[in-house]
DNA sequence: CTGGGGAGGGGGCCC
DNA sequence: AGGGCCCCCTCCCCA
């Protein structure tokens, strides 16, 4: 009978061992079909994304062609010219959500003297954030189209919330200032886009219109998304979305009378003047609301103008905002940022959508779209400095730490030599080529691939330093053991071995440490800190690999 | 726990 | 302008 017991816990013994085992491995494996159902998905938007630029590259051209003197924006996405000012370039904005517009879908628009199809490129809502907010859509003519016509397109909500309709229309002639064509398809006029152009400034006003909720009424064009979206991974435009009413202003330097609505959500201008081309972003605050937008707005404003025709360099980008919606951080939210911003940037960024939802504003952060956005190099000058500090925080907390030592650092940006800014962290370069390959901290592109295994680099020094491992090079050798190293780094730390330098010292001990890991994990001793619990006994430990020896033993025993 | 190495990420600088 | 290198830092792993 007690045999029959033993044999009894021994087999339950087993046999939750064996369901552990496989949980284990159906995790396991369920991790990796969803990174490699991910991966698909990213490099889909990525391929889709590249067939969009080259698309508006092909009809931009086009319109280059037909109108050679007009102002060109310089490309931010690896220098390529975008276009016009003059051109077909446009941007309406698009409710996200599940009835979405599909990416490409062509979309009819009345133009009064005709029917074209236009080329719409649905900017992928980075998430819903909650009520009035937006996303971009990108639009541009694929036929012969007459650059001087305005178009509006029109979008539409349903489900009650009616998202405002930015049409952005930056048709102007070369000549003279653009009528000032809003076209309200239907709806509720709530956004107007002026383009107005003359020989000494070029003022650009957008304006959301405000649309009727029977736009929800035809939902192959114009669908219901969620209220509250993020701008868009590959929005270069900037975007204020917000229902809510509001004042709008006209800018002083252009003498642009702009109309007030009720339902105007938002209005920025952009002043663009052909001899300096500072580029400033619009509206009506008080400074203490003006950073977040300011930064945002900088980073999305058409970036570098340069008077040449090459491209034009934004030498100023500010912006102010108005509205019942104050984009302040206040201090409450200001600690919030900081907390934020120290603790990791997907907590960051919850407290920014938190931000925004409660402030009710869309802005338009980066943030939003670090996973997914093409390099884009940006230049603006002067450097806000009030705007990086946010980003700074999160992405370059302990770069910023280091550079600081070095008397280098993010917000060296100003510096006349440092004008090319990253338009995620704001952090200054000297030439935009530095700025992409910088970017890709953010955007994760890895265009360097080993030949040799799957690995993928952001730099083709790592993807040199790599290949390494598989050559089993090691030109760094130890001068008193003769052990060789494959990074130079790494016989440095090395050679302390010899040494016996101990660099790294605890602060609650007087324990020192030859390598800063080896404090870090030391640390957590005193911290108390066992993250790592085991499942088969609760037993707690501060490192995975305590645990993953820890387990190694029960199982060995078992 | 501690010591130490492998390898990758990122910035700066030089040529 | 772009490549390459140096340097620092970090994470992970193993003894």
């Amino acid at each position: 009978m007690v045999f029959h017991t033993q044999i009894a816990s021994i087999m339950e013994v087993l046999a939750n061992a064996a369901v552990a085992e496989i949980c284990k491995l159906v995790d396991d494996d369920y991790a990796v079909f969803r990174l490699e159902i991910t991966q698909s998905q990213k490099e889909n938007r990525t391929l889709r994304r590249k067939l969009q630029l080259l698309e508006l590259k092909v009809s931009r051209e086009r319109v280059l062609a037909s109108r050679p003197n007009s102002v060109k924006i310089f490309d931010q996405y690896r220098g390529m010219a975008r276009g016009h000012l003059t051109g077909g370039h446009r941007s309406i904005v698009k409710p996200a959500g599940p009835n979405a517009w599909r990416d490409d879908q062509p979309i009819t628009v009345d133009e009064g003297n005709g029917t074209s199809t236009q080329h719409v490129i649905v900017i992928e809502s980075a998430e819903a954030a909650g009520p009035g907010g937006l996303s971009l859509v990108k639009q541009e003519s694929t036929e012969g189209e007459n650059p001087t016509h305005s178009r509006d397109i029109q979008t539409g909500a349903a489900a009650g919330v009616v998202p405002p309709v930015a049409v952005e229309d930056l048709a102007t002639t070369p000549q003279h200032r653009t009528r000032p064509s809003i076209t309200e398809v239907s709806g509720t006029l709530n956004a107007v886009l002026k383009s107005e152009t003359d020989t000494e400034t070029l003022t650009v006003t957008h304006r959301l219109l405000h649309t009727g909720s029977d736009h929800g009424s035809d939902p192959e064009r114009l669908l219901l998304g969620r209220l509250g979206c993020s701008p868009a991974p590959d929005s270069k435009y900037l975007l204020y979305g917000n229902p809510s009413p509001r004042t709008v202003h006209s800018h002083q330097d252009s003498g642009d009378a702009v109309e007030t609505g009720n339902d105007l959500s938002r209005s920025y201008t952009t002043v663009m003047d052909p001899g300096i081309m500072p580029l400033v972003l619009e509206t009506q605050t008080d400074l203490s609301r003006v950073d977040w937008n300011k930064y945002s707005s900088s980073v999305y404003s058409e970036g570098s103008l340069d008077k040449k025709g090459e491209g034009l360099v934004v030498d100023e980008v500010t912006v102010k905002m108005e509205g019942d919606a104050p984009l302040t951080c206040n201090a409450d939210e200001t600690h919030l940022w900081e907390r934020y911003s120290q603790s990791n940037t997907s907590d960051f960024l919850d407290c920014r959508d938190r931000l925004e939802t409660n402030l009710n504003v869309a802005t338009h952060s980066p943030l939003h779209t670090v996973r997914d956005r093409d390099p884009v190099s940006l230049s603006m000058a002067p450097y806000d400095s009030h705007g990086s500090i946010f980003f700074d925080q999160v992405f370059n907390s302990d770069d910023r730490a280091r550079d600081e030592v070095r008397g280098g650092g993010a917000t060296s940006g100003n510096s006349k030599d440092k004008r090319f800014l990253c338009m995620f962290c704001n952090k200054g370069f000297s030439c935009p080529q530095k700025v992409e390959i910088h970017q890709r901290v953010h955007t994760g592109e890895n265009p360097f691939s080993c030949t040799q295994c799957e690995k993928r680099f952001s730099r083709q020094d790592h993807l040199k330093r790599h290949q390494r491992v598989h050559t089993g090079e090691k030109p760094f050798s130890c001068p008193q053991c003769e052990k060789r190293f494959s990074q130079a780094g790494d016989l440095k730390r090395h050679q302390r071995v010899h040494t016996g330098e101990k660099p790294f010292s605890c602060t609650q001990c007087h324990m020192r440490f030859a390598l800063a890991g080896n404090l870090k994990m030391h640390l957590k001793v005193h911290k108390g800190e066992r993250p790592f619990t085991s499942m088969h006994c609760g037993k707690r430990f501060s490192e995975r690999s305590y645990l993953r020896t820890h387990q190694q033993k029960k199982h060995s025993a078992v």
